[in-house]
DNA sequence: AAATATAGTTAAACAGGTGAATAGTTTAAC
DNA sequence: GTTAAACTATTCACCTGTTTAACTATATTT
């Protein structure tokens, strides 16, 4: 590639990846911002899906210290939204569950989100934003590789 | 468009960006993270761009209240990056510009984090990103609409 | 049994964020 | 020309999220 389209494409990246993020970012606390942070509304859709869920691999998921999931666990639990439980056979391990509550209250975040989501997605036509994601997604591909390298070091 | 693909669309985005901005902030703070958060990499890049420079403006592009703009340039005064300097005709305004030691800081961490975009850029060939970063254009430019559309409510 | 490793928590410190109150400075209205 | 309204920026109290280091408790290794 051509030096000067390259250092042109990266200006157009930074700079439209960052405004993506900020709107999309007041976007959601539009919608959620009353009930959870978005961070907490992603904690709490990893725990959902997640069949066992612990602490590390909350923290491996996110990508910051175990210290700092625990203090979002422990607001959550505080509100009644999640639950420890403790493993049996290894008394080290504590799970992380939804509570009725909390299930109840993600749902309704999840459905705000994802209106959200759709009220821009289908305005493109099936073509292109099927391309975008696909590209999104060998982007997220080569980022992780990019990070376990880094690590390898 | 489809539902089912609709719904298959929207869970894609929502996981792909979430892993992409994860893994990118966590990629770009390990190069830059010793001299600057990546927020204040983003301030002094604004600040540097724009030709006189406000809180007000800083903190309608970043879309967050007046009170977390100051916060953020009082602990970059203090660190001697930027400089604040009265409107002599209005008084009430106060235009941020950089230190020479800020210059040379936001250099510095531009470049690092230019290298992070382009070593990643580079891997795709040019007709695919180049797509890529025309959608994205428009995805802004869509969230922003829609955003007007929500304050004019 | 002792040393080592692992899972999770705590505490202090910091960055970033909100919302309400405030100080100081225009600008508009009467 | 004074008063009221509007605007710019800041301060304050409080919240969320993050890191690092020290610590508790439990498992695993040697």
């Amino acid at each position: 590639m051509d030096k000067k389209i390259i250092q042109e494409l990266i200006n157009r990246y930074v700079s439209v990846s960052f405004e993506v993020n900020k709107k999309a970012a007041s976007l959601i606390k539009c919608q959620i911002g009353e009930d959870l942070t978005i961070d907490q509304h992603y904690i709490l859709g990893y725990i959902q899906r997640s069949s066992e869920c612990t602490s590390t691999e909350l923290a491996e998921a996110f990508e910051v210290n175990k210290s700092a999931i625990t203090a979002i666990i422990n607001r959550l639990v505080e509100r009644g939204i999640i639950q420890r439980t403790r493993d049996e056979n290894d008394r080290r391990v504590v799970y992380l569950t939804l509570t009725e509550k909390g299930k109840e209250l993600h749902h309704k975040t999840q459905e705000k989100v994802h209106l959200l989501v759709e009220s821009f997605i289908t305005q493109f036509d099936e073509k292109e934003i099927t391309n975008f994601i696909n590209t999104y997604e060998k982007l997220a591909l080569i980022l992780t590789n990019m990070k376990k390298a880094e690590v390898g070091e």
